[in-house]
DNA sequence: TATGGTCCTGTGCCATGCAAGAGCGTATGG
DNA sequence: CCATACGCTCTTGCATGGCACAGGACCATA
């Protein structure tokens, strides 16, 4: 395993992710892998293992796997290995009221942002999904969910708000657990009107009432999917492990 | 520089901080130096030069400064070096709107949750700072300021809000910022009555209301902290790394 | 059989060496 | 005098190797 540059390795199709630092690589896929849950969360991720599949040698790997314990990802047991973490019951409840807080502020903010590009997106969106809720394509119709609290984040113009509930949803793998919540029977339909309401009270400008109905969504949309949540697999309680300060 | 074990180097007066790795001292080391503000904004700081005032070699001070870019607190410039991160104008506004969110989502939580352990030392932390405004005491009252911010922040007893509130203070060195915000005429007296009126309605378990009151607090905070700040210290706009997902 | 100690293997932790990029001073040509 | 290009130095990025510790398997013993 000699210099990356000489030894290419992956003659096998590898269409992205060519650019950057060699770390940046190596987290931008064990995130994306993370998420997506194609990682057992108790067979884990040996440096060595990690750095022979990408390629490269341990000490990016082990920066990559540590900043993906700072976001709340991975723990790193201390002489033992790192695993991937699943959030416990608990953790579940705290990142949801933390996104219904987040969103309902967001909803405020763009509310009080007047008519910004974004919108346009907004009023866009729900006309997709409204056509995705009429043929049942419940595929597309999660995507346009995601798209719409994205645009929602982004239209209220706050890079660290966008940057912590970035953090959340990764947290939460919340790309996988949207399908969950919207198999419920109907689900989808008062999700889509939900949107329609909050989109309204933006358009009038009413912030209050944006967030209010925003929280509500939110608050709806978790109930949904633990309705639909399989069994009560409780994750153990990690320690907190705590960040000083 | 070798072994550290058998070249112990630091006969020199090191009193605390001896558990855990290395790099977690540095981790702990480093932030508490860029919070308090002993390093100038602008010299870079040499991965080599830290190593070898820890005593250690350069990895796990790469690692630690790696950890403290993900926390906002430093910015890694590729090949070139690594500074600590001054917010700008418009970063330390919406690390504001942040910090009026978490508090008041905070405030109310730890309304809703009736008489907790916090609740008391919420009132003796009152007590106390009622004593500290009586005797114009600036520096013990700045103190109890903070605890008593922290303390609402624990009891909302939730874990993810305090992770990202204590990411939050640290890129506002807010430790640092409350002496200027105390130092407006009269300001002291008033935050004061404003804690208790929060911790009030919060015995009333009146949460609407005290996450209001809360959030106009933290209004009033950055306001006296924006007249007292010196110039238009308007740092530059560093563009934001996009974090993917 | 149950139990205690010991060794072995795997892991992350740290030290170090090499190479490439960025920035800056300087020399050189106009 | 000025502009440009060269090269030097300093920085981080990555690779590699040694080390200490955790955890379990194994064996000896009661």
């Amino acid at each position: 395993m000699n210099r990356a540059q000489s030894e290419p390795k992956w003659g096998s199709p590898r269409p992205e992710a060519g650019r950057g630092s060699v770390q940046a690589r190596v987290i931008a896929e064990m995130r994306r892998r993370i998420i997506k849950g194609d990682i057992e969360p108790e067979t884990p991720l040996s440096e060595l293992a990690l750095a022979e599949e990408f390629g490269v040698s341990r000490t990016p790997v082990r920066e990559a796997l540590k900043q993906l314990q700072t976001e709340g990802l991975v723990e790193i047991r201390p002489r033992v290995g790192t695993f991937v973490t699943t959030p416990s019951r608990r953790e579940i409840t705290e990142l949801f009221e933390m996104k219904e807080l987040l969103e309902g502020a967001a909803a405020r903010l763009l509310a009080q942002r007047g008519r910004v590009p974004e919108i346009d997106l907004l009023e866009r969106n729900l006309r997709e999904a409204d056509a995705a809720v009429e043929r049942d394509d419940r595929g597309r119709y999660a995507e346009l969910v995601q798209e719409f609290h994205d645009l929602l984040i982004a239209g209220a113009d706050n890079s660290k708000l966008g940057a912590h509930y970035r953090i959340l949803m990764n947290q939460l793998a919340y790309s996988r657990l949207i399908n969950t919540s919207l198999s419920q029977p109907g689900r989808a339909l008062q999700s889509d009107r939900e949107h329609h309401r909050v989109l309204e009270l933006i358009l009038e400008k009413d912030g209050d009432s944006a967030e209010r109905v925003m929280r509500e969504h939110v608050r709806a949309s978790r109930s949904a999917l633990l309705a639909g949540l399989p069994v009560n697999r409780d994750s153990q309680a990690r320690p907190v492990r705590s960040q000083d300060g």
